[in-house]
DNA sequence: GCAAAAGTGTTATCACTACACCCATGG
DNA sequence: CCATGGGTGTAGTGATAACACTTTTGC
């Protein structure tokens, strides 16, 4: 077999959006690029794709590569192809976000890639077109989070109803009334109540919930309708 | 500047899946392959991005080259980048749909792309991995068909309720209660009457509507639930 | 015993569903 | 005058939003 003639071949890149939440804040994993052009920069987790690898895959393997976690939610965001985006060389690059349990991954930061978590209130200047990532990711989990029970992916195996009340008010920036919230997310009958509490951000403290994993594949793709119309809020 | 060395270049492509509506069902436009391999096999519009393009100028070009439109509605679906989706030579592609009018491009279809027009449920073979592009494709479309008001795109200027209504059921492939249907289209606050009547497809005739564009252009990415729960469909 | 957070119930409004009849016209 | 498709109204049901008080317990 021969090849298409006189067509430009491009570098091809994955880079990863990667959401935490530290029970206060939605935060934003970053890491500090290690080679030119742009060294010691801000810059969001990437890395080339390789010859024989699929999209999906070059992006797991990032991930892993930084954080060490598999089996993490993901979702391939867009393709950025700006011809300038990477002053030293065209390069496309595909942005994938993922979701992750911050508890996973908070300890080991200072490795190799000076990775650190950031609020999303208070990102620093990024290197190429990674704010416009960001910016675009922000947007896509608040459309998601608004109709599908996606922001479980951030929490721990268990949590509480307060616990998750204020992850969606981080998310929405917005705050939402107690009764209204918890009667709309056991309604979707994806928690499953524990016998347990928590204990330390109260007095009286507050039960656990665990998803119910069958319920929770189930309707994953289902409209749930967490927030009415997260356009109107801010 | 130098160049990242040690990584693989490959070429990079777009393809566009083009819907259509011709009142009755929801079509897409595909073409008869121009060059080996797979020539003369029915594929999707699509083009290798050129050295100093942006993605959407590529498919936006693509698009033009094929059907002569501008100012058409087109959002990138997804890369698709499976290492031998194309035997000749490692190609990514961005697909992108299109929303077009079809009375804007349903006569010089013999041209030089030997371009057709195919009922959704009658799609031949295609070249590629494009019949998985389609498929999201159309997924993509009635999910966000269930939110927002994209349909519209694919009528003339002037159109009825009753041709709006054929074509939600054409999409979701189900048969919707024509005074709901009508209350929830109104009470969107999108569409003008206009005095002028349609008299091709009854006696009585049906009135035209126009779209508020001001009003169209202000809602279009809030959440306006045209159907309840596209899943639950079919 | 009090401060701090958890938990719960009611009412009014709105949106959705299901359903059936009259209207205008061309033939 | 009748067949065809256009157009409209209502009642019942379920979801949403607004709102305040009681419970538990560590200090």
């Amino acid at each position: 077999m021969t090849r298409y003639s006189r067509q430009t071949r491009m570098l091809v890149a994955v880079d990863c959006i990667i959401f935490g939440f530290d029970g206060q804040d939605l935060k934003l994993l970053l890491i500090k690029r290690g080679f030119d052009p742009e060294k010691g920069k801000w810059s969001l987790m990437g890395g080339f794709v390789q010859p024989e690898e699929a999209l999906d895959a070059a992006a797991v393997r990032t991930l892993n590569k930084l954080t060490g976690l598999d089996g993490v939610y993901m979702e391939q965001l867009a393709a950025f192809g700006t011809p300038q985006r990477d002053p030293m060389e065209r390069t496309l690059s595909v942005a994938y976000f993922a979701l992750i349990d911050i508890n996973l991954y908070k300890q080991q930061l200072s490795d190799e890639y000076k990775a650190e978590w950031f609020s999303l209130r208070d990102i620093p200047k990024l290197i190429f077109d990674h704010a416009d990532m960001v910016h675009e990711a922000q947007a896509r989990l608040r459309y998601k989070a608004a109709i599908h029970p996606i922001l479980f992916e951030l929490l721990p195996p268990k949590f509480t109803i307060p616990q998750l009340q204020i992850l969606f008010e981080a998310v929405y920036d917005a705050g939402f009334d107690k009764r209204n919230f918890s009667r709309k997310v056991l309604s979707t009958g994806l928690l499953v109540k524990q016998k347990e509490k928590e204990r330390a951000s109260s007095k009286r403290g507050a039960f656990y919930y665990k998803l119910d994993k069958r319920k929770y594949s189930a309707k994953f793709h289902a409209f749930l309708n967490f927030v009415s119309d997260p356009g109107n809020l801010r």
